[in-house]
DNA sequence: TATTGTTATACTCTATAACTATA
DNA sequence: TATAGTTATAGAGTATAACAATA
């Protein structure tokens, strides 16, 4: 059973393997024929070096996901934010403060609906943006150079098809 | 700008898009060509549903990882674990405890080193973590039911590269 | 009655410093 | 001196319930 190469996964049952005959590398062969546990794993590998490229403007993940949407977006409510990525109410409450706070975004009534406040960059944080987004894209290629552009997007393309809903096929 | 369908980004000025035309569809595009943001959206849609499916086993995320690598490496010490899980020791500590209470693992001294302990999961643990890895399995399939067997192949190959350090070649 | 934005709060996850026993 | 396991604890992230203002 020790020199296993193909595919075939090691039975679930004492002795399979023996960590103390090879201390420094463990069968992940399981977990890794999961979809989940690879996500997750290549996810936290991007992210870690992206949170710390944009400490440098004084962004973390999340501010970034909502300054970039407000950009492309102008007028945007918070409501639609949360349905867009994912996120409680309560929790964008002090992170469009501390954003607004900093200069980066301003609120202005909605026009339509008087409970709403429309989201909107100001200039400078379009320019923070401008410059957060370009490093964002160079960061990701850099962390993902053992992928050429053409695996790279369908490494993209085949994880949107996991977590957005279908489309009809005429686009 | 609104009939936009090649690859695009829009531009990173006010009036590119109007929320308050469409508020129903917001432009997500350059979030969507982030590796990052994908990889993180895509793990978190597999996740969810999985956390779901082993609540019915009482095992986390966290729970099932250890439990399948302690069950596929007899012997692994908790060092071992954290280094393959990229876990923090005093976060293994109270889990790896609440296992072992359970009766789903034993802890035996190490034959060569004195300081550290050899994790077994018990019979108990491995028929329950044969029914879970089971039951994962068939879940991401579910969970990920618009993608072929091969293109989720393809998929874990890619996001494989991404986070594991590179292979010599002849492997 | 339903929804937007908000407050307060709790729960989980993750991270760091420091201790002990052993190598 | 370095490492394995542990303790205590702090911080970040995420979740729910409930409220006022407006639809």
């Amino acid at each position: 059973m020790s020199p296993v190469t193909g595919p075939t996964l090691p039975p679930l049952v004492p002795g399979a393997a023996d960590a103390s005959s090879a201390p420094e590398a463990l069968d992940m062969r399981h977990l890794q024929s999961l979809l989940g546990y690879n996500a997750r794993r290549a996810a936290l590998h991007i992210i870690e070096g992206f949170m710390q490229r944009m400490g440098e403007f004084g962004l973390r993940t999340v501010d970034f996901s909502v300054m970039s949407v407000i950009c492309h977006n102008p007028g945007v409510t918070s409501r639609q934010l949360c349905a867009a990525l994912n996120l409680r109410p309560p929790n964008l409450v002090g992170l469009v403060q501390a954003l607004h706070a900093r200069g980066l975004l301003a609120r202005q009534p909605h026009p339509t609906d008087g409970r709403a406040l429309g989201l909107h960059a100001t200039a400078q944080g379009m320019a923070l943006m401008r410059q957060a987004e370009q490093a964002a894209t160079q960061l990701e290629i850099d962390r993902s150079a053992q992928l050429s552009a053409k695996e790279r997007q369908t490494l993209i393309e085949l994880l949107q098809r996991v977590y957005l809903p279908a489309r009809k096929p005429p686009f």
